[in-house]
DNA sequence: CAATTTCCTTGCATTTCGCAAGCGGCATCG
DNA sequence: CGATGCCGCTTGCGAAATGCAAGGAAATTG
Protein backbone atom coordinates (compact mmCIF):
# COMPACT_ATOMS: atom_id res chain seq x y z
CA UNK A 1 0.00 0.00 0.00
CA UNK A 2 1.67 3.53 -1.29
CA UNK A 3 1.84 5.56 1.84
CA UNK A 4 -0.65 8.44 1.15
CA UNK A 5 0.99 12.31 1.97
CA UNK A 6 -1.78 11.91 4.80
CA UNK A 7 -4.33 15.37 5.00
CA UNK A 8 -2.50 16.93 8.17
CA UNK A 9 -4.45 15.98 10.92
CA UNK A 10 -5.30 19.05 11.87
CA UNK A 11 -7.16 20.74 8.97
CA UNK A 12 -9.97 17.71 10.38
CA UNK A 13 -12.53 17.96 12.23
CA UNK A 14 -11.76 15.27 14.22
CA UNK A 15 -9.98 12.24 14.43
CA UNK A 16 -12.76 10.09 14.08
CA UNK A 17 -12.98 7.75 11.56
CA UNK A 18 -16.00 8.21 10.64
CA UNK A 19 -16.04 12.13 10.10
CA UNK A 20 -13.16 11.59 8.28
CA UNK A 21 -15.04 9.17 6.17
CA UNK A 22 -17.69 11.53 5.83
CA UNK A 23 -15.07 14.76 5.08
CA UNK A 24 -13.82 12.61 2.32
CA UNK A 25 -16.98 11.46 0.53
CA UNK A 26 -19.83 12.80 2.71
CA UNK A 27 -21.75 14.72 0.38
CA UNK A 28 -24.70 13.66 -1.62
CA UNK A 29 -22.94 12.91 -5.13
CA UNK A 30 -19.21 11.43 -4.44
CA UNK A 31 -20.94 7.85 -3.48
CA UNK A 32 -23.32 7.87 -6.41
CA UNK A 33 -20.05 8.66 -8.84
CA UNK A 34 -18.22 5.45 -6.63
CA UNK A 35 -21.86 3.65 -7.60
CA UNK A 36 -21.62 3.94 -11.07
CA UNK A 37 -18.03 3.49 -11.13
CA UNK A 38 -18.30 0.18 -9.35
CA UNK A 39 -21.35 -1.22 -10.00
CA UNK A 40 -22.64 0.16 -13.70
CA UNK A 41 -19.59 0.40 -15.33
CA UNK A 42 -19.16 3.76 -16.18
CA UNK A 43 -15.49 5.46 -17.09
CA UNK A 44 -16.40 8.72 -18.55
CA UNK A 45 -17.26 12.30 -17.71
CA UNK A 46 -20.20 12.12 -19.97
CA UNK A 47 -21.76 8.36 -18.63
CA UNK A 48 -22.01 9.89 -15.19
CA UNK A 49 -23.49 13.60 -16.51
CA UNK A 50 -26.08 11.04 -18.04
CA UNK A 51 -26.35 8.81 -15.53
CA UNK A 52 -30.10 9.64 -14.03
CA UNK A 53 -29.15 11.92 -11.38
CA UNK A 54 -28.69 15.06 -12.87
CA UNK A 55 -25.25 16.00 -11.82
CA UNK A 56 -24.18 19.32 -12.56
CA UNK A 57 -20.82 19.81 -14.62
CA UNK A 58 -19.38 22.19 -12.34
CA UNK A 59 -19.77 19.80 -9.41
CA UNK A 60 -19.75 17.23 -11.17
CA UNK A 61 -16.26 18.13 -12.28
CA UNK A 62 -15.30 19.13 -8.65
CA UNK A 63 -15.98 16.14 -7.45
CA UNK A 64 -13.96 13.68 -10.04
CA UNK A 65 -11.09 15.95 -8.68
CA UNK A 66 -11.50 16.03 -5.05
CA UNK A 67 -11.84 11.99 -5.29
CA UNK A 68 -8.75 12.01 -7.19
CA UNK A 69 -7.25 14.10 -4.61
CA UNK A 70 -8.21 11.78 -2.44
CA UNK A 71 -7.02 8.97 -4.08
CA UNK A 72 -9.76 6.64 -4.20
CA UNK A 73 -10.34 7.45 -8.10
CA UNK A 74 -7.39 7.71 -11.31
CA UNK A 75 -7.86 9.15 -14.15
CA UNK A 76 -5.59 8.36 -17.46
CA UNK A 77 -6.51 9.23 -21.05
CA UNK A 78 -7.90 6.63 -23.13
CA UNK A 79 -5.46 4.76 -25.62
CA UNK A 80 -8.02 4.90 -28.57
CA UNK A 81 -9.40 8.07 -28.17
CA UNK A 82 -7.08 10.94 -26.77
CA UNK A 83 -9.84 13.59 -25.88
CA UNK A 84 -11.48 11.06 -23.31
CA UNK A 85 -10.29 10.44 -20.08
CA UNK A 86 -11.21 7.00 -18.17
CA UNK A 87 -11.64 7.01 -14.65
CA UNK A 88 -11.42 4.08 -12.13
CA UNK A 89 -11.48 3.41 -9.07
CA UNK A 90 -8.04 2.77 -6.92
CA UNK A 91 -8.01 -0.54 -4.46
CA UNK A 92 -9.12 2.47 -1.92
CA UNK A 93 -11.91 3.27 -3.60
CA UNK A 94 -13.00 -0.43 -4.44
CA UNK A 95 -12.66 -0.91 -0.21
CA UNK A 96 -15.48 1.37 -0.36
CA UNK A 97 -18.14 -1.44 -2.08
CA UNK A 98 -19.54 -2.25 1.61
CA UNK A 99 -20.22 0.67 2.88
CA UNK A 100 -22.42 0.97 -0.43
CA UNK A 101 -24.06 -2.16 -0.13
CA UNK A 102 -24.81 -1.29 3.46
CA UNK A 103 -26.46 1.81 2.26
CA UNK A 104 -28.76 0.02 -0.45
CA UNK A 105 -29.77 -2.50 2.11
CA UNK A 106 -30.91 -0.04 4.24
CA UNK A 107 -32.67 1.54 1.52
CA UNK A 108 -34.13 -1.42 0.18
CA UNK A 109 -35.49 -2.11 3.33
CA UNK A 110 -36.71 0.93 4.99
CA UNK A 111 -37.59 3.41 1.94
CA UNK A 112 -39.92 2.70 -1.42
CA UNK A 113 -37.31 1.77 -3.77
CA UNK A 114 -37.04 1.07 -7.08
CA UNK A 115 -34.78 -2.21 -6.24
CA UNK A 116 -36.73 -5.58 -6.61
CA UNK A 117 -36.89 -7.31 -3.08
CA UNK A 118 -36.01 -10.71 -4.36
CA UNK A 119 -32.69 -9.04 -5.89
CA UNK A 120 -31.89 -7.04 -2.38
CA UNK A 121 -32.79 -10.18 -0.80
CA UNK A 122 -29.87 -12.35 -2.39
CA UNK A 123 -27.69 -9.83 -1.75
CA UNK A 124 -28.28 -9.46 1.49
CA UNK A 125 -27.78 -13.09 1.91
CA UNK A 126 -24.39 -13.21 0.59
CA UNK A 127 -23.17 -10.22 0.90
CA UNK A 128 -19.49 -11.68 0.62
CA UNK A 129 -20.35 -13.32 -2.75
CA UNK A 130 -21.79 -9.78 -3.81
CA UNK A 131 -18.57 -7.86 -2.65
CA UNK A 132 -16.44 -10.59 -3.98
CA UNK A 133 -18.00 -10.52 -7.35
CA UNK A 134 -17.63 -6.37 -7.39
CA UNK A 135 -14.00 -7.05 -6.24
CA UNK A 136 -13.28 -9.32 -9.17
CA UNK A 137 -14.91 -7.28 -11.65
CA UNK A 138 -12.44 -4.30 -10.77
CA UNK A 139 -9.59 -6.33 -10.96
CA UNK A 140 -10.49 -7.31 -14.29
CA UNK A 141 -11.48 -4.65 -15.66
CA UNK A 142 -14.93 -6.33 -16.45
CA UNK A 143 -17.28 -3.20 -17.46
CA UNK A 144 -20.17 -5.30 -17.43
CA UNK A 145 -23.01 -3.47 -15.46
CA UNK A 146 -23.28 -5.97 -12.11
CA UNK A 147 -26.77 -4.07 -11.49
CA UNK A 148 -29.46 -2.41 -14.20
CA UNK A 149 -30.38 1.00 -13.78
CA UNK A 150 -33.34 0.96 -11.15
CA UNK A 151 -36.45 2.16 -12.43
CA UNK A 152 -37.00 -0.18 -15.18
CA UNK A 153 -38.98 -3.37 -14.38
CA UNK A 154 -36.22 -6.39 -13.40
CA UNK A 155 -38.68 -7.71 -11.28
CA UNK A 156 -38.32 -11.57 -12.89
CA UNK A 157 -35.03 -11.73 -12.61
CA UNK A 158 -34.99 -13.87 -9.48
CA UNK A 159 -31.30 -14.90 -9.68
CA UNK A 160 -28.53 -12.85 -10.58
CA UNK A 161 -26.08 -14.92 -12.07
CA UNK A 162 -22.47 -14.32 -10.80
CA UNK A 163 -23.97 -13.04 -7.46
CA UNK A 164 -25.87 -15.52 -5.40
CA UNK A 165 -24.00 -18.67 -6.35
CA UNK A 166 -21.95 -18.78 -3.08
CA UNK B 1 -43.07 -2.47 10.29
CA UNK B 2 -45.45 0.41 9.91
CA UNK B 3 -46.14 1.52 6.33
CA UNK B 4 -44.35 5.24 6.48
CA UNK B 5 -45.81 7.61 3.87
CA UNK B 6 -43.33 7.42 1.77
CA UNK B 7 -41.79 10.75 -0.08
CA UNK B 8 -43.51 10.62 -3.31
CA UNK B 9 -41.32 8.81 -5.16
CA UNK B 10 -41.39 11.40 -8.12
CA UNK B 11 -39.63 14.14 -5.92
CA UNK B 12 -36.75 12.03 -5.69
CA UNK B 13 -33.36 11.83 -8.08
CA UNK B 14 -33.71 8.55 -8.38
CA UNK B 15 -35.46 5.31 -7.62
CA UNK B 16 -32.12 3.61 -6.68
CA UNK B 17 -31.39 2.97 -3.22
CA UNK B 18 -28.29 4.41 -2.88
CA UNK B 19 -29.29 8.05 -4.08
CA UNK B 20 -32.36 7.65 -1.33
CA UNK B 21 -30.15 7.05 1.49
CA UNK B 22 -28.02 9.82 0.20
CA UNK B 23 -30.44 12.17 -0.08
CA UNK B 24 -31.94 11.07 3.40
CA UNK B 25 -28.96 11.38 5.76
CA UNK B 26 -26.39 12.04 2.95
CA UNK B 27 -24.46 15.26 4.10
CA UNK B 28 -21.64 15.53 6.69
CA UNK B 29 -23.25 15.97 10.20
CA UNK B 30 -26.31 13.68 10.18
CA UNK B 31 -24.57 10.33 10.09
CA UNK B 32 -22.14 12.07 13.18
CA UNK B 33 -25.59 12.83 15.25
CA UNK B 34 -26.62 9.09 14.38
CA UNK B 35 -23.02 8.02 15.64
CA UNK B 36 -23.38 9.91 19.09
CA UNK B 37 -26.69 8.44 19.16
CA UNK B 38 -25.62 5.11 18.45
CA UNK B 39 -21.84 5.00 20.17
CA UNK B 40 -21.24 7.67 22.37
CA UNK B 41 -24.74 7.18 24.18
CA UNK B 42 -25.44 11.04 23.37
CA UNK B 43 -29.56 12.25 23.74
CA UNK B 44 -29.62 15.90 24.37
CA UNK B 45 -29.07 18.76 21.97
CA UNK B 46 -26.15 20.29 23.80
CA UNK B 47 -24.29 16.78 23.91
CA UNK B 48 -24.26 16.96 20.02
CA UNK B 49 -23.42 20.61 20.15
CA UNK B 50 -20.19 19.80 22.45
CA UNK B 51 -19.53 16.34 20.60
CA UNK B 52 -15.98 17.76 18.89
CA UNK B 53 -17.30 18.63 15.56
CA UNK B 54 -18.38 21.79 15.84
CA UNK B 55 -21.16 21.71 14.30
CA UNK B 56 -23.16 25.09 14.68
CA UNK B 57 -26.51 25.72 16.13
CA UNK B 58 -28.99 26.07 13.14
CA UNK B 59 -27.70 22.97 11.16
CA UNK B 60 -27.33 20.88 14.51
CA UNK B 61 -31.30 21.94 14.94
CA UNK B 62 -32.02 21.54 10.99
CA UNK B 63 -30.60 17.89 10.80
CA UNK B 64 -32.37 16.58 14.38
CA UNK B 65 -35.27 17.93 12.25
CA UNK B 66 -35.04 16.05 9.20
CA UNK B 67 -33.62 12.84 10.81
CA UNK B 68 -37.14 12.83 12.79
CA UNK B 69 -39.18 13.65 9.65
CA UNK B 70 -37.40 10.66 8.05
CA UNK B 71 -38.05 8.30 10.96
CA UNK B 72 -34.73 8.09 11.91
CA UNK B 73 -34.82 9.31 14.90
CA UNK B 74 -37.41 10.48 17.64
CA UNK B 75 -37.79 13.24 19.85
CA UNK B 76 -39.56 13.26 23.54
CA UNK B 77 -39.46 15.03 26.12
CA UNK B 78 -37.25 14.66 29.36
CA UNK B 79 -39.40 12.99 32.03
CA UNK B 80 -37.33 14.38 35.19
CA UNK B 81 -36.61 17.62 33.46
CA UNK B 82 -38.91 18.94 31.04
CA UNK B 83 -36.78 21.37 29.36
CA UNK B 84 -34.87 18.73 27.86
CA UNK B 85 -35.48 16.65 25.05
CA UNK B 86 -33.96 13.48 24.40
CA UNK B 87 -33.56 12.15 20.66
CA UNK B 88 -33.01 8.69 20.35
CA UNK B 89 -32.82 6.31 17.27
CA UNK B 90 -36.00 4.21 15.82
CA UNK B 91 -35.06 0.51 14.52
CA UNK B 92 -34.82 2.57 11.31
CA UNK B 93 -32.14 4.18 12.73
CA UNK B 94 -30.50 1.43 14.25
CA UNK B 95 -30.47 -0.43 11.16
CA UNK B 96 -28.17 2.09 9.82
CA UNK B 97 -25.34 0.58 12.36
CA UNK B 98 -23.37 -1.44 9.47
CA UNK B 99 -23.67 1.32 7.64
CA UNK B 100 -21.73 3.72 9.97
CA UNK B 101 -19.48 0.08 10.74
CA UNK B 102 -18.31 -0.15 7.13
CA UNK B 103 -17.54 4.09 7.33
CA UNK B 104 -15.39 3.39 10.24
CA UNK B 105 -13.63 0.38 9.14
CA UNK B 106 -12.75 2.09 5.69
CA UNK B 107 -11.11 4.86 7.00
CA UNK B 108 -8.96 3.02 9.87
CA UNK B 109 -7.89 1.35 6.67
CA UNK B 110 -6.89 3.49 4.44
CA UNK B 111 -6.65 7.30 6.39
CA UNK B 112 -4.33 8.46 9.13
CA UNK B 113 -7.20 8.25 12.06
CA UNK B 114 -7.26 8.20 15.64
CA UNK B 115 -8.63 4.85 16.01
CA UNK B 116 -6.41 2.70 17.58
CA UNK B 117 -5.61 -0.38 15.31
CA UNK B 118 -6.10 -3.15 17.54
CA UNK B 119 -10.03 -2.07 18.20
CA UNK B 120 -10.45 -1.80 14.20
CA UNK B 121 -9.07 -5.58 13.61
CA UNK B 122 -11.13 -6.36 16.44
CA UNK B 123 -14.40 -4.98 15.15
CA UNK B 124 -13.48 -6.24 11.62
CA UNK B 125 -13.19 -9.58 12.52
CA UNK B 126 -16.23 -9.25 14.44
CA UNK B 127 -18.66 -7.72 12.76
CA UNK B 128 -21.57 -9.22 14.04
CA UNK B 129 -21.13 -9.36 17.50
CA UNK B 130 -19.87 -5.53 17.17
CA UNK B 131 -23.05 -4.65 15.63
CA UNK B 132 -25.69 -7.27 18.02
CA UNK B 133 -23.99 -5.45 21.02
CA UNK B 134 -25.25 -2.20 19.55
CA UNK B 135 -28.65 -3.32 18.65
CA UNK B 136 -28.35 -4.88 22.38
CA UNK B 137 -27.57 -1.42 23.56
CA UNK B 138 -30.47 0.44 22.19
CA UNK B 139 -33.22 -2.53 22.95
CA UNK B 140 -32.23 -1.55 26.76
CA UNK B 141 -31.57 1.60 26.60
CA UNK B 142 -27.64 1.48 27.89
CA UNK B 143 -26.61 4.64 27.70
CA UNK B 144 -22.87 3.60 28.34
CA UNK B 145 -20.72 4.66 25.60
CA UNK B 146 -19.61 1.67 23.43
CA UNK B 147 -16.49 3.39 21.80
CA UNK B 148 -14.32 6.10 23.57
CA UNK B 149 -14.29 9.51 22.38
CA UNK B 150 -11.37 9.20 19.79
CA UNK B 151 -8.26 11.50 20.12
CA UNK B 152 -7.28 10.40 23.70
CA UNK B 153 -4.91 7.68 23.64
CA UNK B 154 -6.40 4.49 24.15
CA UNK B 155 -3.81 2.10 22.84
CA UNK B 156 -3.91 -0.06 25.70
CA UNK B 157 -7.23 -1.32 26.01
CA UNK B 158 -6.53 -4.41 23.38
CA UNK B 159 -9.96 -6.15 23.74
CA UNK B 160 -13.16 -4.23 24.60
CA UNK B 161 -15.39 -6.32 26.81
CA UNK B 162 -18.41 -6.93 25.14
CA UNK B 163 -17.61 -6.69 21.76
CA UNK B 164 -15.37 -9.20 20.36
CA UNK B 165 -16.59 -11.66 22.70
CA UNK B 166 -17.76 -13.62 19.94
C1' DC C 1 -10.37 22.47 -42.70
C1' DA C 2 -14.96 22.62 -40.83
C1' DA C 3 -17.95 20.10 -37.76
C1' DT C 4 -18.54 17.29 -33.83
C1' DT C 5 -17.45 15.10 -29.52
C1' DT C 6 -15.50 15.24 -24.89
C1' DC C 7 -14.31 17.34 -20.74
C1' DC C 8 -14.50 20.64 -18.56
C1' DT C 9 -14.57 26.37 -17.06
C1' DT C 10 -16.97 30.67 -16.25
C1' DG C 11 -20.79 33.74 -14.67
C1' DC C 12 -24.59 34.40 -12.19
C1' DA C 13 -28.57 33.62 -9.25
C1' DT C 14 -30.09 30.74 -5.45
C1' DT C 15 -29.41 27.92 -1.59
C1' DT C 16 -26.87 26.27 2.21
C1' DC C 17 -23.55 27.00 5.75
C1' DG C 18 -20.78 28.80 9.83
C1' DC C 19 -20.76 31.97 13.39
C1' DA C 20 -22.38 35.00 16.93
C1' DA C 21 -26.12 36.82 19.29
C1' DG C 22 -30.47 36.48 21.37
C1' DC C 23 -35.04 34.61 23.00
C1' DG C 24 -38.72 31.81 25.30
C1' DG C 25 -39.63 27.99 28.38
C1' DC C 26 -38.52 25.64 32.36
C1' DA C 27 -36.03 24.82 36.76
C1' DT C 28 -33.57 26.08 40.67
C1' DC C 29 -32.25 29.14 44.35
C1' DG C 30 -32.92 32.53 47.79
C1' DC D 1 -42.28 34.55 44.08
C1' DG D 2 -38.71 37.08 41.82
C1' DA D 3 -33.98 36.63 40.09
C1' DT D 4 -30.94 33.91 37.73
C1' DG D 5 -29.33 30.29 34.80
C1' DC D 6 -29.63 26.45 31.57
C1' DC D 7 -31.56 24.27 27.41
C1' DG D 8 -33.13 24.13 22.84
C1' DC D 9 -33.58 26.44 19.61
C1' DT D 10 -34.25 31.05 16.01
C1' DT D 11 -32.43 35.03 13.62
C1' DG D 12 -29.21 37.85 10.97
C1' DC D 13 -25.39 38.19 8.20
C1' DG D 14 -21.36 37.19 5.44
C1' DA D 15 -19.14 33.29 3.14
C1' DA D 16 -19.16 29.15 0.66
C1' DA D 17 -21.41 25.64 -2.14
C1' DT D 18 -24.81 24.57 -5.65
C1' DG D 19 -27.67 24.52 -10.04
C1' DC D 20 -28.09 26.21 -14.58
C1' DA D 21 -26.85 27.95 -19.00
C1' DA D 22 -23.34 29.19 -21.95
C1' DG D 23 -18.97 28.65 -23.89
C1' DG D 24 -14.33 26.95 -24.91
C1' DA D 25 -9.88 24.12 -25.62
C1' DA D 26 -8.26 19.81 -27.41
C1' DA D 27 -8.85 15.67 -30.14
C1' DT D 28 -11.26 13.20 -33.70
C1' DT D 29 -14.17 12.76 -37.74
C1' DG D 30 -15.77 13.86 -42.37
Amino acid sequence: MPDVPAKSRSKRRSGCPVSISLETFGDSWSLLIIRDLMVRGFRTFKEFQDSGERIATNILADRLRKLEAAGIIAAELDGADRRRVNYRLTEKGIDLAPVLLELLIWAARHENTAAPCALIADMEKNRNAVLAEVRRRWREHDPTPLIPKFGADIERSNSHPGISGE
